[in-house]
DNA sequence: AACTGAATCAACCGCTTCCAT
DNA sequence: AATGGAAGCGGTTGATTCAGT
């Protein structure tokens, strides 16, 4: 499976986009729909690659993005959601209507880390987890990729590596791809004009999957104990005011040691 | 006013996954 | 079953802006 050459093409612009390239297009998605990337931008009459007029189209032009101001209620959703699903951007944008992947993934390592630190809490949940059964896999890391994550330290794992080891544990399913089924920039109104757009059986199942995983999410979760909130001293108090967090001590969660278990089976099968 | 370091976020890179053949 | 093209995703980069001195 080689990877086409998509953006090293010579000749192709790079970098901030312009009035006009974005006019270009807006228009041209808007008179022939998203999709066929590769020959998009050829279509268009743009010197971009079909990924970058992707991104930038998924990103910033398409209608009904929201920008900036992310409320303590959207912040408090994406802390849930990323402890019930990791770092699955997408997942979580499709969970916040008008929110990009990269808007919240930018969120998340800029804001986010930064005020679970400050208060004590260990923003990356994910290690010394019972592995979940997974299927074989063809290969795990490659040595690409092992070398790119390599590179450098970001700061946000920098304030993940200074960070205490993890008390509780948080399941991380495996990725699915989101877009083709759940459109990412009405996700939530197409949750509930059931058959909107859709209306294949799988599209309806999808949508019943999707529900049933955002009750999921929106189950108040077990993720700190209670000490962590008690011995907090930091001084972001509106952090702590505003948001909605899981901060309960559930005994009955805590005695049950199969409890997230299960949970994490009941999101395979709904996935 | 000038400089510097930190913070932010749009865009890029490369890998994975899906799907058609 | 194997292959290759296309799309999607998450990690990272770097230009720009902001805040402090």
């Amino acid at each position: 499976m080689g990877r086409s050459p998509c953006c090293s093409k010579v000749g192709l612009k790079r970098g901030p986009w312009s009035i006009e390239e974005d006019t270009l297009l807006a228009n041209y998605i808007q008179e022939n729909g998203e999709g066929h990337w590769r020959s998009l931008p050829q279509k268009a009459g743009l010197l971009r690659c079909g990924k970058s007029c992707r991104l930038r189209w998924m990103n910033y032009l398409r209608p009904g993005i929201k920008r900036g101001n992310i409320s303590p209620d959207e912040e408090d959703l994406i802390i849930r959601l990323h402890s019930l699903l990791g770092n699955r951007w997408s997942l979580i944008a499709g969970r916040l209507p008008g929110r990009t992947d990269n808007e919240i993934k930018n969120h998340w390592n800029t804001h986010l880390l930064k005020k679970l630190n400050n208060a004590g809490i260990q923003p990356k949940l994910h290690k010394d987890l019972p592995k979940p059964p997974k299927k074989p896999k063809k290969s795990t890391t490659s040595a690409a990729g092992a070398k790119m994550k390599k590179k450098t330290k970001t700061a946000a794992a920098e304030v993940e590596e200074a960070a205490p080891p993890p008390k509780t544990t948080v399941y991380l399913p495996k990725a699915i791809r989101v877009s083709s089924s759940f459109p990412r920039s009405n996700s939530c109104d197409s949750l509930l004009v059931s058959g909107s757009g859709s209306s294949s059986s799988e599209g309806d199942n999808n949508v019943e999957k999707e529900n049933a995983i955002a009750e999921v999410a929106y189950v108040p979760w077990p993720l700190l104990e209670l000490d962590e909130v008690e011995n907090y001293h930091g001084d972001d108090q509106d952090f702590l005011n505003g948001c909605d967090l899981p901060f309960i001590h559930h005994p009955d969660v805590y005695d049950d040691p199969n409890l997230l278990d299960r949970v994490y089976d009941e999101y395979l099968q709904l996935l």
